[in-house]
DNA sequence: ACATATTAGTTACATTTGTAACTATTATCA
DNA sequence: TGATAATAGTTACAAATGTAACTAATATGT
């Protein structure tokens, strides 16, 4: 592999800049290659997308719940929970209940015992890889990492919110 | 906001697992929520899509690379890369020359001056969304969740590897 | 109670992004 | 040296994803 790329004379910000050292570009690239390793297994295992599987794991967890709080939940646009959503209830995997007062809300939930075994079947994969990912880290490091992301997650959050960044909802 | 939403009755698999707490769905969160915000500033200030300016920063620092070195570099398809650089070539913030000895080669660089004003106006900008985000964590935290990040994207690497996910390449 | 606004969800459309096939050029090796 | 393979890059096509407009149902205010 030919070595004959030299960095820039440093003159000025364009090249002390070093992407591979910014922050948002490697939060990028491991989350990526992250998604990458399960999508293949939900995928090319079940049939299932990042967003099915998503919504299938809310629903594992809180059933009854609604399209829009499923987007609250997993932070996915509405029209992906859509899809989603009817993908999942032409399989079977999920059914649609009526709201008792509300016509406009349909109570979302794993069929039984189809959706459920489906279910029962994926989650230790998932948690598979994550327990792969996370041998090596200390559980110290993990308990670290895992407020770190939070903190992060809250302060980009709040950075976005600042500079406008609308994603759902009007705002006008 | 109605909290009508209950767990599930803990019954297997299906009820424990919580995508809250999940690994890669966290770090698929913060990343996109952080790409949202840099996304914003080379969007509507300097007209730039990510892939964009991923180039623009590379080519910054390592002038001379062809368009597959970018690939290696900034871990992005080559279509992406050959689409981002047309764009480029296109704004006249980048240009193509020619390979002393190869003629499919055509190092690119960033111009000068106007793609070179262009890179020294935004990485101030890329920089301080950097600097706004680890405002929140200490000097010890930064150095130590960098090494997490790296140990992370090691090891998923590995495991996906391992699970045969290919990205570019042939592999038959 | 009725015009207006809001909410839930879907559909149609545009944009983005990846996959596979293709051209052109250079490398390999029998 | 000539057939075959590999590499660089583009183009054509398909799949995914987001944006805006839409229908239906409920809430709100006068």
């Amino acid at each position: 592999m030919g070595r004959d790329e030299k960095p820039a004379k440093q003159s000025g910000a364009g090249g002390s800049f070093v992407l591979e050292d910014f922050l948002p570009y490697r939060l990028s690239l491991l989350s990526n290659t992250v998604s990458q390793g399960i999508a293949q297994i939900y995928q090319q295992d079940h049939q299932l997308n990042i967003p099915e599987w998503r919504v299938m794991a809310v629903l594992g967890r809180y059933p009854g719940l609604t399209a829009s709080q499923v987007c609250e939940r997993t932070v996915m646009d509405k029209v992906t929970v859509s899809r989603a959503v009817n993908t999942l209830l032409e399989k079977l995997l999920v059914e649609r209940l009526m709201h008792a007062s509300d016509r406009r809300k349909r109570p979302l939930q794993i069929t039984y015992p189809k959706g459920r075994k489906l279910l029962e079947e994926i989650i230790p994969f998932a948690l598979g890889y994550q327990a792969a990912l996370l041998r090596t880290l200390t559980k110290d490091e993990w308990r670290l990492l895992d407020g770190l992301i939070a903190r992060l997650l809250n302060t980009s959050r709040a950075l976005n919110v600042r500079q406008g960044v609308r994603k759902n909802g009007r705002e006008d």
